[in-house]
DNA sequence: CTTGACCTATGTCCTGCACATAGGTCTTAC
DNA sequence: GTAAGACCTATGTGCAGGACATAGGTCAAG
């Protein structure tokens, strides 16, 4: 298979199917007539288990590693489970820190209702932010990152 | 003020002041001995304000308009109404999204209680991950981007 | 023979900084 | 006077996971 057909099969765009073999997560034949990459049975199951792994919120480092060690004969499954156990507890944190988020964007717009639309001066940017006061980030994480939570 | 003492004021590193300077959400005037960036007191003010901003999960580019707006003399209330009202939804949206990727997570965990560490053949990588049934990812929303969730 | 779909390689862009490099400057203590 | 340590400058790289652009080569059908 060509790589546009590879990427039909697997449900991905071509250059996500260029991506993974750039990284190494999926191996070509070069076609000597053009210097096509060509892609066997093989690839499509590999492209398949990179999205259900993606799905889980395996990153590709992740899945690299998983294909390695699975290229090697060894089973990948411990180590699969290990790094979603890892995983979880980072997803649970990140739900709660959005959730954080979100409540505070709601206070924000709820305590607006009335408020005037101030004109800057050098003191204030804006009152409605400035006026804001947050909760402590987090007492044990001391980076806290927002995140706009952009998806598409 | 020199960076560092700035960065301190406002609780950020200087990294991050260099940060917003370069990328014009805080000016400074030159230091015409040495060349270094001195800074007044709004921008400090300015610098607090983009924290505050970014703990309501405005990114840097929403913040430069809005600063942009207040410099020019008019309210950047509205702006920022209009803003908060668009980003909430995504986060809502993100959050959904992230539940449910814990819930397959925690789903795949479950399922593995008793499974054999299989080892992989050319058919499959991993059966652990290549047995489970995802559900589709959303009908209204085509490409899902599960997202390790790194915050550190 | 041209059109359009496909392929190649390479590079840039997005976000919000962190970190490295290689150097110049300032302050304070000895 | 000088050495240490804290500070500053500019520039570039890295992170994740691709998307998109550029500039060109290839191939089948009409």
């Amino acid at each position: 298979m060509k790589v546009a057909e590879l990427a039909r099969e697997g449900n991905v765009t071509a250059e996500t199917v260029r991506h993974y073999t750039r990284q190494g997560l999926i191996t070509a034949r070069r076609d000597p007539v053009n210097n096509y990459q060509r892609f066997d049975e093989q690839a499509l199951v590999r492209l398949k288990f990179i999205s259900q792994a993606r799905q889980l919120g395996f990153s590709l480092a992740d899945i690299k590693q998983i294909l390695q060690q699975a290229d090697q004969h060894d089973s990948p499954c411990p180590m699969v489970r290990d790094l979603l156990k890892e995983h979880l507890p980072r997803v649970r944190e990140r739900i709660r820190e959005l959730e954080a988020l979100a409540e505070r964007m709601e206070h924000a717009m709820e305590s607006w209702q009335d408020m005037p639309d101030g004109v800057p001066d050098g003191n204030s940017v804006c009152c409605l932010i400035e006026g804001q006061s947050f909760p402590p980030p987090s007492e044990e994480n001391g980076t806290y990152t927002p995140d706009t939570g952009r998806t598409s």
